[in-house]
DNA sequence: GTTGACCTTTCCATCGGTGTGAGGCCTTAA
DNA sequence: TTAAGGCCTCACACCGATGGAAAGGTCAAC
C-alpha cells in the first residue's frame, strides 16, 4: 500500500511514517516511481511504534526492541541486553512515579491542614 | 542573596534561575544595580521546583502547583482545580505506564517461548 | 586605576517528535 | 491537454529544559 493510505489505516501522518522509517523503524519498499510500498504488517509495526512512543520508550530504544517484538530473531543475549535497557526505562519510570506520588500526599497534606 | 550564592547553595545553575524566574517560578527583587536579591525562602522554592520537575512536571504545571505547595492561600476550589492537573498528570503516568508494561510482557512471552 | 570576580542581557544551540510549506514528478480522468 | 490529487525531497520551525558564548556594567581589593 502508499503512504497515504497506511497513513489513514493508522491514523500517523506521511510525515512522520517517513521520519520512523528515516529512524529505522520502518521498512519500506519503493516502487519505479520512487513511491513507498508498504507491506500489510507496516500497520502492525506502527502500531507498536506508536504505543512504545507513548510508553515513553525513544526511537533509539524502540530501534532496539522492535524486532523482539516482533517476533524476529528472539535470540538469547541479544534479547537479554534488551532486557536491561527495558529494565532501566521502568526503573526510571518508577523513580519518576514515586516523586510525584511524594509530591502528590505533600499537597495532600497542604490540602488537608485547611 | 545574589544569584551565584543561590546558585552554590542549590546546585542550580545561574542560567536556570533566571530561567525559573521568567517562567514565574521565582520570585526576585533588584538592587539599584539591576543585580537579582533573592530571599533565604528561594532556596526551598527552588528545591522544590526541582523536585517537580524530576517527577516529570512541566513549568507550567508546577507555576500553578508552587503557591499550593508552599502553604500559601491554600484555597478551597482553587487548590480542587490543581488537584485536578495533578491528578491528571498522574493518570497520563499511569497510562504510560501500563503501556511499557504491556510491552513488557508480550516481550517476555516471545523470551519465554524461546 | 587596574585587575578579577561577579553580575547583566541577548542570542544561538541542543535533542526528539512533529508540523508545514515549497517546488517538482506521476498518474488518472475529464 | 490540462486539472486534481497523490507522491517525492528538502528545509525551516516549534516546544521545553538547559548549556553556552558574547559584550558589557559593577564592585572590591590591591
Amino acid at each position: 500500500m502508499l503512504i497515504g493510505e497506511l497513513s489513514r489505516r493508522t491514523g500517523v501522518s506521511p510525515r512522520l511514517l517517513r521520519y520512523y522509517e528515516a529512524q529505522g523503524l520502518l521498512e519500506v519498499k519503493r516502487g519505479p516511481n520512487g513511491y513507498r510500498h508498504y507491506d500489510e504488517d507496516a500497520v502492525v509495526t506502527v502500531r507498536q511504534v506508536r504505543a512504545l512512543l507513548k510508553a515513553g520508550l525513544s526511537t533509539e530504544v524502540i530501534r532496539a526492541v522492535l524486532p523482539c517484538a516482533r517476533g524476529e530473531r528472539p535470540e538469547f543475549d541479544w534479547c537479554a541486553e534488551l532486557w536491561d535497557i527495558l529494565n532501566g526505562e521502568l526503573a526510571a519510570m518508577d523513580e519518576r512515579i514515586d516523586d510525584l506520588q511524594r509530591m502528590r500526599s505533600t499537597l495532600a497534606g497542604y490540602l488537608a491542614k485547611t
